[in-house]
DNA sequence: ATTATTGGATAGTACAGCTAGCCAATCGTC
DNA sequence: GACGATTGGCTAGCTGTACTATCCAATAAT
């Protein structure tokens, strides 16, 4: 398959592919000759991974290409390319260790993840997340406290144990695992936030009074 | 209080509040002479809004600036200014109607809204937003009908009637809730995407084998 | 009187994600 | 074996976003 079969198969414009092979998110094809390189049914799998990746999830593109580089080191195990996975989807939150107000917050989302009692890596960068997202609750005179948030804990493990475990193929090879694994958690996401603002246009509609049509 | 009291107020640099004034993410202070406005708590709250909007929801400039419009249009209600935000929030999913695959994903989409019982605007971008997903997920393999996502529809509903619904200080004026009701969606939706993958990463601890400390 | 600050305006920066153009080597086709 | 089209590889340019920086004359504070 050369490289414009490549194009009209995965839907992405041939400078654009280029694009993806110079940044790494592609490996190159098979050299055939000086001018000519045969691409395979591995390229429109992992076109499809960064378009998702890139349409579904917003990654930035460097981002892809740690993800894509953790994807294909064979020596790191599921748990570690979920972790690169999440590094990747939390991010530009830096944290202001020297206010007080954010001491708080992330004490605050320390302790709800204890008394979870659920195994999150110290230095993960989603207990800087969730603390931005206790702060803003805060400022704004929202209910923030562990307390307050425990139902969205509840209601998240739920769905991650009973729904989206399963439909990670174990059974097969590896590649195919971590693939499924990663583009889960992006699509996963934001099916369940696409379906949160849902309910909620569907709970206004009724609430606040809209006729029904 | 004057510009530079804002700023350290809001911890938003000089420069950067007169780049929301001029793009009219803040109305202008009172003007004193020329060269003194007066700005005051409002303007602080307003800051606020904006921040979170942006840090915690990602949302644009241009779409915050509409969000905005609607909040301060007194002539709209709850509904049509959480509707604002919604479309805020589903951008640059572009409907691909030239595409089959497409269509049948769209149409799953509109078929579990149907089934939900759900009163979705039929115009409505979020529509678009749960047909990418769907096609996503369908491409790599992954259960994606209806049935599939019924889990997720029914947590969200939960998660948005029990709790949500319920922060929203509707016997305030109309301003607090309808801030209230803007930010609370941007801001759970980041809470529920952040608990589910501290929720994964915990569950993928356990399960992928890594050795308690 | 002098120094500092302000509001308003214009211009410049940094990064992201492409997109375009060029070129020599080679391929398919006659 | 001639020849137009395609390819890979390269460098450069473009568009959009969210700021920063600089300048200025008018005022305010001391």
């Amino acid at each position: 398959m050369r490289i414009s079969q490549l194009s009209a198969a995965s839907g992405v414009p041939i400078p654009t592919i280029k694009y993806y092979l110079r940044e790494g998110l592609l490996p190159p094809g098979e050299q055939t000759s000086a001018t000519r390189a045969e691409y395979g049914a591995g390229h429109i799998r992992r076109l499809r991974l960064v378009r998702a990746l890139l349409e579904v999830g917003r990654l930035p593109i460097a981002s892809i290409r740690k993800v894509i580089a953790a994807v294909d080191d064979e020596n790191l195990g599921m748990h570690e390319v979920l972790g690169t996975a999440h590094y990747a989807l939390a991010p530009a939150v830096e944290a202001h260790d020297d206010d007080e107000e954010w001491r708080r917050a992330r004490a605050e989302a320390d302790r709800l993840i204890t008394d979870l009692g659920w195994r999150i890596d110290p230095g993960a960068p989603t207990r800087d997340e969730l603390a931005q997202a206790i702060l803003t609750l805060d400022r704004l005179g929202m209910p923030a406290t562990g307390e307050a948030l425990r139902p969205y804990a509840a209601a998240a493990l739920d769905l991650v144990v009973e729904h989206e475990i399963g439909t990670i193929p174990l059974d097969g090879p590896r590649e195919a695992a971590v693939e499924a694994l990663v583009v889960g958690t992006v699509v996963h996401g934001r099916v369940l936030d696409v379906l949160r603002r849902l309910a909620q246009e569907s709970v206004s509609a009724r609430f606040f009074g809209v006729p029904e049509s």
